[in-house]
RNA sequence: GCGGGAGUCGCCCAGCAUGGUCAAAGGCGUAAGACUGAGGCUCUUAUCCCUUAGGGGUUCGUGGGUUCAAAUCCCACCUCCCGCACCA
């Protein structure tokens, strides 16, 4: 069993969750003295247990909370649950019909026991259950999360808040209606999404010119996704076989297929089905082109469905490939010629050019595509292939009167606008994924829901403001700016409201309920009045818009309020005030999903309710989480619950492992060797902790002590840096690796001279070890915080800053020099295999110093011309003897180019830096790395030196010569 | 198509903003050694190629360019991933 085992995780988690919640630690009141941050995190939709990828945002935005607050701000870093939506009314009915695919996820995933599941036919059940389930893991988590401030979107006061929000944003014009198409199940009555739909698809669909052919006042209607082409027109396509019907549509008669005049009823078309007719009697007759005005005939065609379009296809064989293939194969159908009476066959006509077309395109793209028959698969990527290649790169010709030169892109627009227009052509929205199956069966359908409510996010002033906020922004990371911009842009109209799910009442038109997207933009105002709900002081009764344009804006005054709702103006106030305080939101943390909708909406909402000073001021982004590498899924099966995690790794393990996989916006992969490597580091750390709390093995500070308390501000810096960026991965890196691999040098140095190393140098390593790790590893650092003894908790002791006095130039140079010289020493030994008796180091004379000086300014100073260079130390006494040896200067010039620039700064700064010491100091570790050999070390102009191959000549400043035997 | 992102030494993944110990961090894998009764644990070392003196050669998707110096800057190209809506 190894020592990471030993060590309970879970019973110091518990012991530390009961002191942060007895001790009030993360509740934060208003306080002036302080500089307050708010930091938020995307409220969780309690309709699953989490799992490990949820936990990312959950710990980033934690970590930050917990960095700002050792940073010594009055951190707000609250929570709440988002009931608002539609999966878990559609979980519930599931469950109330006993779908069997989600009763098997409750059962094997979620281990629910049957006395819970059903208890949720009722959604809120559901919500509640999953609520509990998610706070629990938040709470292991060791989230700093100020739980008085909780809430859920359908409470009471929540709903006045999102009135409030709403009425004000229909003040300002910014709500618009109209209508707009959705999947619709004709049985339920409901608008169907992925999570309604049997096998979870989405309904998808696109929209369809409806034109319309006629023979005198019947009309004849073909959908169509190319209006462009009617010029193209040759013959309709009827299914000889099907039913059609003559109806009345609105005040026209319309035929159409049977199945079509329903479609109909559902885009708002008042529809009354007269008479049925036989596909084969349509055959034979003659429409008009209603563009054209040109009588085309009409054929049989088998691939014609009934259920798909009107049943009446528009014939475009030039452009089309399957009418072309249809028209082919019925030009040599003796039968069906014969049947209907058709003499002779149309011939395609050709409207569009495009390069890489010389004849009849769609027979070309057939061709290309080895297609044969009308059956055939090809044709439908031939169509494809045809139809994208036209949209982009095409042209209508000559014969399409005024569109005649202009692009298929604009010409399929503009066409598609003057016919409907003109009443000649209606628009019909059309599956393209049918069928489309409700979870209860019945075949899916589109819907035009008429008088829809939209957020109007295409509003030109609305979307100004909303670009001067995010440019005042900061956008972690940076990389992620361009796409709200470009998302900013291209928002529009968005429908607000819908008819079905939990959530609140539209305020005017109370049928609608306000949609979950729209209710969850402004919330995290909503925290600071949360908590006096939760405490009592505040209730529904009595608050109107009056209490919110006080509270949130300033409008108004505190008498009024107080007057209305009843409250104590003083209650008022301190609201007020808490408010005022806290807002604007200092720091927002989402996955990325969210940037085209919530992150964009968020901003949006905040510009167009509050005033600029409480706009938002950071939106931090974050990537998603792979398991072992592969994608999170049901079906693979490698959903890992967070609360087993925990009780299975430990809670601080899990959190860096998942904040160490990768750098923010990147996809972190959550591996179990990565948590395993965690969980040995940290108790590693437990082992340090134990050495320095034991008296054995202290012994008198050396060169290396300084080094190491050196690096330690070096590592708190760098640290520093990282976190005020939210470079978390690369924070940690310093934290748990460099520092550690610092301690390991640290000790190897000492243990050469025979020593176990300095308490006083490690303990304070430890010491901020432990504070730089508390963001990440809250538990492991208080426990161990307090095994040493500390009174305080390790995040009152503050974030670590770095102390310049401690800063050793010269002991950093030592260290530098010696390991350099290891390296040297193992590339000899293993080019020359010789194992190591007596080795000799010989510092550089002198005068080679002044000269490495001098160049070393030059190349500073941006001089790396080796002439010029040259000039200037021959002129200088002190290096004139460069002549002596340049090449020597060059390979000088060489190595300064290639040492680091932090190394290159620090010889500028040191005035006098005797390498012999430092090797001296180092000689026994130099011994015991090779081989305990004898060290000798001399100056290259010591006469007495031993020197018996000539080497000490090669002497360099920084790189001293060696002989080995 | 529009918009965004990525291509790094067996694999994963840093580095690129601010060009210079970058043959390129870390993890995994692999190999050797230590520990152990034995290890699947842990630790140490090695891990592009060549080299009997600290050296040299060739690498960061491909091809050019800028520079004393390019994984990093510029141009062109190839390949892959994601988003494109009313859904949380």
């Amino acid at each position: 069993m190894s020592d990471s085992e030993r060590i309970d995780w879970n019973t110091i988690e518990q012991k530390w969750i009961k002191r942060w919640h007895d001790a009030r630690v993360f509740e934060t009141e208003p306080d002036e003295s302080k500089k307050k941050y708010f930091v938020t995190v995307a409220y969780p939709y309690p309709n699953s247990p989490q799992h490990i990828g949820h936990g990312r945002t959950y710990t980033l935005a934690d970590a930050h909370a917990r960095y700002m607050r050792m940073k010594g701000f009055n951190v707000l870093f609250p929570m709440g649950f988002h009931y608002t939506g539609t999966p878990i009314l559609g979980m519930s009915r599931r469950v109330a019909s006993g779908d069997s695919d989600l009763l098997d996820t409750f059962h094997k995933i979620y281990k629910l026991s049957d006395d819970v599941i059903s208890t949720f036919v009722e959604p809120v059940k559901i919500a509640s259950y999953f609520h509990s389930e998610i706070k629990m893991g938040m709470k292991e988590m060791g989230y700093s999360i100020d739980w008085r401030r909780e809430f859920t979107t359908i409470d009471p006061v929540y709903s006045k808040f999102i009135s409030w929000q709403f009425r004000m944003l229909k003040k300002k014009g910014l709500i618009v209606q109209g209508s707009h198409p959705v999947g619709w199940c004709p049985r339920d009555q409901n608008p169907v999404s992925q999570h309604d739909t049997m096998g979870d698809v989405e309904p998808d669909f696109t929209e369809y010119t409806l034109v319309k052919f006629h023979s005198g006042d019947k009309v004849y209607p073909a959908a169509t996704l190319r209006p462009e082409t009617l010029f193209g027109v040759t013959n309709m396509w009827v299914n000889p076989e099907t039913e059609y019907v003559e109806a009345s549509v609105d005040s026209e008669t319309w035929v159409l297929s049977r199945d079509a005049a329903r479609k109909l009823e559902f885009l708002n078309h008042k529809v009354e089905i007269k008479t049925s007719v036989k596909g084969s009697n349509i055959v034979g007759s003659k429409l008009a082109n209603p563009l054209t005005g040109l009588l085309v005939p009409v054929y049989p065609a088998a691939f014609v469905k009934s259920d798909s379009g009107t049943g009446l296809v528009m014939s475009v064989p030039a452009h089309a490939p399957y009418d072309y293939q249809a028209l082919e194969e019925l030009r040599v159908d003796e039968r069906a010629k014969a049947e209907y009476s058709i003499r002779d066959v149309a011939s395609p006509i050709k409207i569009i050019e495009s390069e890489g077309y010389s004849g009849i395109p769609a027979a070309e793209a057939i061709a290309k595509s080895g297609a044969s028959s009308q059956n055939d698969p090809r044709l439908e990527e031939a169509t494809n292939d045809l139809y994208s290649h036209e949209f982009y790169k095409g042209k209508m010709m000559g014969n399409t009167g005024k569109y005649s030169g202009t692009t298929v892109s604009s010409a399929k627009i503009e066409v598609r606008q003057e016919i409907v227009q003109s009443g000649q052509a209606a628009t019909m929205y059309e599956l393209v994924n049918k069928p489309v199956k409700c979870r209860c069966g019945t075949e899916c359908v589109v819907k035009l829901l008429s008088d829809q409510w939209f957020l109007n996010y295409g509003d030109k002033d609305w979307k100004a403001q909303v670009h001067e906020c995010a440019n005042k922004m900061d956008i972690v990371p940076q990389d992620i700016r361009q796409e709200f911009d470009y998302v900013i842009d291209w928002l529009r109209e968005r429908a607000c409201a819908r008819k079905t799910g939990l959530g609140t009442k539209l305020p005017w038109d109370p049928e609608w309920i306000i949609e979950s997207l729209s209710d969850s933009v402004i919330y995290m105002a909503y925290y600071t009045i949360s908590k006096y709900v939760n405490s009592g002081v505040l209730s529904d009764s009595g608050i109107s818009d009056l209490f919110f344009d006080y509270i949130l804006l300033g409008i108004g005054s505190a008498d009024a309020v107080s007057k209305e709702s009843g409250l104590p103006v003083s209650a008022v106030e301190q609201i007020r005030a808490e408010f005022a305080y806290f807002y604007p939101v200092d720091s927002r943390h989402s996955g990325r999903d969210l940037v085209p909708n919530h992150l964009t909406f968020f901003i949006f909402n905040h510009v167009a309710i509050f005033g600029a000073a409480n706009w938002p001021r950071q939106i931090v982004v974050n990537g998603s989480v792979l398991m072992e590498g592969k994608k999170m899924s049901k079906s693979l099966g490698n959903i890992i619950p967070l609360r087993t995690a925990i009780r299975e790794n430990g809670a601080d393990t899990i959190r860096l492992a998942m904040l160490v996989s990768a750098e923010i916006l990147q996809d972190a992969d959550f591996s179990f060797d990565t948590v395993r490597g965690i969980r040995a580091k940290l108790a590693g750390i437990f082992e340090m902790a134990a050495r320095c709390a034991g008296n054995g093995g202290d012994s008198a500070p050396g060169s290396e002590d300084k080094w190491l308390l050196s690096r330690l501000q070096r590592i708190i810096e760098e640290t520093t840096a990282s976190m005020d960026r939210l470079r978390m991965r690369e924070a940690i890196h310093y934290i748990l690796y460099s520092l550690e691999q610092d301690q390991q040098w640290y000790l190897k140095r000492a243990n050469a001279k025979g020593s176990q190393g300095n308490l006083a140098t490690l303990s304070k390593c430890l010491e901020v070890q432990l504070r730089l790790l508390a963001p990440f590893a809250p538990f492991t650092s208080e426990e161990i915080w307090e095994r040493m003894g500390k009174k305080d908790d390790v995040t009152s002791s503050g974030w670590p800053a770095a102390d310049n006095e401690a800063i050793d130039l010269h002991a950093e140079e030592s260290e530098f020099l010696v390991s350099s010289l290891l390296t040297d020493l193992q590339s000899i030994v293993k080019v020359t295999k010789i194992v190591p008796k007596k080795i000799a180091v010989y510092t550089c004379a002198p005068w080679k110093k002044f000269v490495y000086k001098a160049v070393l300014a030059q190349v500073l100073g941006g001089k790396t011309n080796f002439g010029e260079i040259m000039k200037i130390l021959l002129a200088d006494p002190q290096t004139v003897r460069a002549k002596t040896d340049p090449k020597l200067v060059q390979k000088m010039m060489e190595d300064i180019l290639s040492s680091p620039l932090d190394a290159r700064n620090r010889r500028m700064k040191l005035p006098e830096f005797s390498e012999g010491e430092a090797l001296m100091d180092a000689s026994s570790l130099l011994s015991a790395e090779n081989n305990k050999a004898e060290i000798v070390i001399y100056s290259e102009e010591d006469p007495e030196k031993f020197d018996p191959k000539q080497k000490s000549k090669f002497a360099k400043p920084f790189k001293p010569a060696i002989y080995m035997e």
